[in-house]
DNA sequence: GGACGAAGTGGAACGTGTTCCTATTATGTC
DNA sequence: GACATAATAGGAACACGTTCCACTTCGTCC
């Protein structure tokens, strides 16, 4: 599903014109990943896309939607490189704190790129709502699948609620981190804490 | 204190500069209550509350701070109102949902002024902490107070965890109905879920 | 009262996201 | 090939957050 406005590749006829948007992306992921949300400027993403300003707007009408055309997809592949694989733990509790704290640490890897997509999911508008809402998706997947890996697509509703609570403190804990204002030893332990008291076995 | 902090009441001397401190916080207060984070643009807070720009700055250093003190503000109102009734509800969670419920309740009667409190509070670095600690802090009291209303001042390191997972709870749920990703309903019925998770007797 | 430093005023100026305009170049049609 | 239309280049212009500067007012100490 393409963003409201962005143009999307299927809407693009010219070879030079999806050559043009992929530099556009390409632009952007590195701007992003060496520097964060605040180097991923307008006129430096024409620049190195050697594109003209206005033909940028005319590819992506803002900032934002820049930032999540070209990160969305970088992100849900790297949740996803995580799905399929057996999560180590005895109890629920130790293996939600296992998958947390890969994904965690995948994300902190490239923390410029994880602040820019932050960012720019936490200033979106309704616009994108579906791709914040897949997000979301996946990562109570991700987390039922890890408190009940013998149970096939059967989970309880408090599974889903719990899985969902979990999200919460974890997408609260990466603002933190991602702005700074926790370290992230300070992220893992305020996680590792909350998953402990909703799955007191 | 570094001078990237805001000054706080305490630190203003003479009454005229407590006057001006209020006078701003008044002016930003109604500009996003009136037409949210674009509405409140430095210029016109500055303008409004009858000051200069730069004055506005020495005792702002950001927008962010601004709008954050401005929630801190509105904050310790709701509490200070609040503060010395009884809470309706006879268990710990019944009494936490009244709370959160009466708190929301505020808050999306004044949806601008919400959007842009909370899109400030999601934008804060590292610089902000401060103010953003304080917020922090009362919602954490305003909950344990509300899950304990005997004890005085004793709470257990367990009430503040859960506190804080509510607390982490509460400003998801407002970003997504922020950027209309969720209804007022669902945020309600999120949020008393998660409570319902956290304190079951 | 006078001196002096801190605080405030008023406004110019800069950076970056966004819009807009004109000239130039591709692209498709006859 | 000639033309019509769309896309792009190039860049000026605008909006708003932020910084800075020259000047004035306020408060305090002698």
């Amino acid at each position: 599903m393409s963003s409201a406005n962005s143009l999307a590749v299927e809407d693009l006829g010219s070879a030079a014109q999806r050559d043009r948007r992929k530099r556009i992306l390409d632009a952007t992921y590195q701007l992003a990943r060496d520097g964060g949300f605040d180097a991923v400027q307008m006129r430096a993403v024409a620049d190195r896309a050697d594109v003209a300003l206005g033909t940028l707007y005319r590819y992506f009408p803002s900032k934002i939607h820049l930032l999540v055309s070209a990160l969305g997809r970088t992100f849900e592949q790297a949740e996803a490189a995580m799905r399929g694989k057996p999560v180590p733990g005895d109890t629920a509790a130790d293996r939600v704190i296992s998958v947390l704290k890969k994904t965690t640490r995948g994300l902190q890897g490239d923390p410029h790129l994880t602040e820019a997509l932050t960012r720019a999911f936490m200033f979106a508008d309704a616009s994108v709502a579906a791709e914040i809402h897949d997000v979301g998706m996946l990562m109570t997947s991700m987390l039922t699948h890890a408190m009940d890996p013998e149970r096939g697509g059967e989970v309880t509703d408090d599974d889903v609620a719990i899985a969902r609570v979990i999200g919460d403190v974890w997408l609260s804990a990466l603002v933190a981190w991602v702005t700074g204002r926790s370290t992230a030893a300070d992220t893992a332990q305020h996680m590792e804490t909350a998953v402990r008291l909703l799955l007191r076995d």
